[in-house]
DNA sequence: CGTGATAATCTTATGATTATCACGGTGCCATAAT
């Protein structure tokens, strides 16, 4: 399929940045974008994904948002259109000096810059929005977009405004990015960003070379031995070599390089409670080879495109398959073998679900309920910080969960008002939290499948695919459960209750289907997260309503 | 909720067991102290 826009988009792709050929999936989205599409692309890390905002914006008069969740990773992509023959690119960003930032307003401001990368935070300055929307902004690109999801609830709230952002821009053209995401996860990316006529581009999740395995933990020494002892195998071996380890927490991340230091292994730690310089460094010599193994919590990787990372062992759970597979994909880039290995106690589950327990932020919902309802008229976000003594964080929380609850509005010009004068603060406020507490529910039942995919007996594989979405018909033949044979050959799944379908519980509400296993079937409810029932059950009791097909974009 | 460090206990001098408590992830940004 090729348009009018594809012999232009190839002819500029070759000219300005030096890509001979663009991939079919690189050229389909930037085709949907050229065609006045909002796009979501799902494509893994390597496959160029940058390059899919960074030619049609040449193509579209007016500059060329990108938002960005690290200012590290900004630098990285203006870099790299530095080392082009695009126009150039700056930031905008806290790192900069008052004459750095002028700077580089300047350039946006005369047109000389195209690409402008800001973190979600920037976009909540009033004036900032206000001054980009003078200039007619035609592009707005959201990279890593799955924090939208993952963060915008409540660690980055401020990813949970991008919409209002992009509708004070006059809605310019958006472009959604990441690597990973599951179907709930770019619902919520299309919701929240209020992506509009919008198209798909998901390539298939599936990672053949990657062997998939579990190591099932009796007590947490015996943990951190065989732990310890397989990173110590693994970097010992020639062919293998270069891997992450993951651990829940900073301490461990300083005990298990410490000991595979001991060990002879050249492994260092990485955390968010390092200096940034030391960070910065760890990070260097593990792109240059000096170092082989990085002992990390989840703070290490975004961004990080080195091909030949042979292994990632977990030494604990993380918070969701969503996040695992994110981790695990950071391994085999170059397409040879690869072990991913978790080493699995069901204890350590609590600690993410300690980690992910974020409450319903009551105090700040009942004070900005009460101060919009007050004024009456439109407010300015910040023009409530004197009337509500909360953190900024959590105003913007509370801000996103009574907009979610329909008690508050924001208007064309970014203002927040009271939407029913009628509708008392103390409803309003019970709506939102019980917004809350039904996202808190997705998260606990994220941690469920990550229990589901440690314990299973059937092929991780299939497991691990079906949770974002994608049927594998056959048991992989590359993990731990298939060298051991329990995985065993299951149906397709379009028996009585095909994946994607819509169903209803008599109890949970509307849902959708997930995946379908031999005996078992796993569903999405909108109120309740992930269950997984079995098939047996649901026959006999008939607890799920089919309802017409999923109507998917 | 589970773990590890420290304190308290039981008994009669050191050592082992039990109780108590703090801690546990991700990054913008703004602001205060050098």
């Amino acid at each position: 399929m090729t348009t009018e826009h594809g012999a232009r988009l190839r002819r500029l792709a070759a000219d300005k940045f030096g890509w001979a050929r663009l991939r079919e999936d690189q050229l389909a989205a930037m085709e949907q974008v050229m065609a006045g599409h909002d796009v979501l692309a799902v494509l893994p890390t390597g496959a160029g994904k940058s390059a899919i905002y960074q030619v049609p914006a040449l193509l579209l008069e007016g500059p060329t948002l990108v938002v960005s969740p690290l200012i590290a990773l900004q630098h990285d992509q203006i870099g790299g259109i530095g080392d082009s023959r695009a126009p150039q690119a700056v930031a905008l960003n806290s790192a900069q000096r008052g004459a750095e930032r002028e700077r580089a307003w300047d350039a946006v401001r005369d047109g000389h810059a195209e690409y402008v990368f800001l973190s979600p935070e920037q976009l909540a300055k009033d004036d900032l929005v206000a001054g980009l929307a003078e200039l007619g902004v035609s592009l707005f690109v959201v990279d890593e977009a799955h924090c939208v999801s993952a963060w915008g609830h409540d660690f980055r709230p401020d990813y949970m405004r991008l919409g209002q952002v992009l509708d004070r821009l006059g809605r310019p053209r958006v472009i959604a990015l990441t690597a990973t995401a599951a179907p709930p996860v770019r619902e919520d990316i299309v919701t929240r960003l209020g992506m509009r006529d919008h198209r798909e581009v998901v390539a298939s999740f599936d990672r053949p070379n990657l062997h998939l395995s579990v190591e099932r933990c009796v007590d947490d020494p015996q943990k951190r031995g065989s732990a310890t002892a397989t990173v110590v195998e693994l970097a010992s071996d020639p062919a293998v070599r270069r891997g992450l380890v993951y651990t829940a927490s900073r301490k461990d991340t300083e005990f298990y390089a410490g000991e595979l230091t001991e060990a002879g292994v050249r492994a260092a730690a990485y955390h968010a409670g390092m200096r940034a310089a030391d960070r910065e460094r760890v990070h260097q010599r593990f792109l240059a080879d000096e170092l082989d193994v990085v002992v990390a919590t989840s703070a290490f990787g975004m961004g990080i495109d080195k091909p030949d990372v042979r292994f990632v062992v977990h030494t604990s759970v993380p918070e969701s398959l969503d996040s695992y597979y994110q981790q695990v994909g950071r391994a085999g880039r170059d397409g040879e073998p690869a072990t991913i290995r978790l080493f699995y106690r069901p204890e350590d589950l609590h600690l993410q679900k300690f980690l992910t327990a974020t409450r319903a932020p009551v105090e700040a919902l009942s004070q900005v309920a009460r101060a919009l309802l007050a004024r009456r008229a439109p407010v300015r976000p910040r023009g409530l910080k004197d009337e509500v003594a909360v953190s900024p964080a959590q105003r913007t929380r509370a801000v996103n969960l009574l907009e979610q609850a329909g008690a508050v509005t924001t208007t064309a010009d970014g203002s927040l008002v009271y939407a029913d004068p009628q509708l008392a603060p103390e409803r309003a406020v019970e709506r939102a939290v019980r917004i809350a507490e039904a996202h808190q529910e997705l998260i606990r039942s994220r941690i469920h499948m990550v229990r589901a995919y440690a314990e299973t007996t059937g092929c991780r594989r299939q497991q691990l695919l079906g949770y974002f979405g994608e049927q594998l018909d056959q048991p992989c033949g590359n993990c731990d459960t298939c060298d051991a044979g329990t995985a065993q050959p299951r149906r397709a799944g379009d028996g009585d209750y095909p994946v994607e379908s819509r169903v209803r519980h008599a109890e949970w509400g509307p849902g959708v289907v997930m995946s379908v296993e031999e005996d078992r079937i796993t569903v999405l409810f909108e109120e309740v997260g992930y269950k997984t029932l079995a098939l047996d059950a649901v026959r006999e009791h008939e607890l799920l309503d089919g309802e017409e097909a999923a109507d998917r974009a």
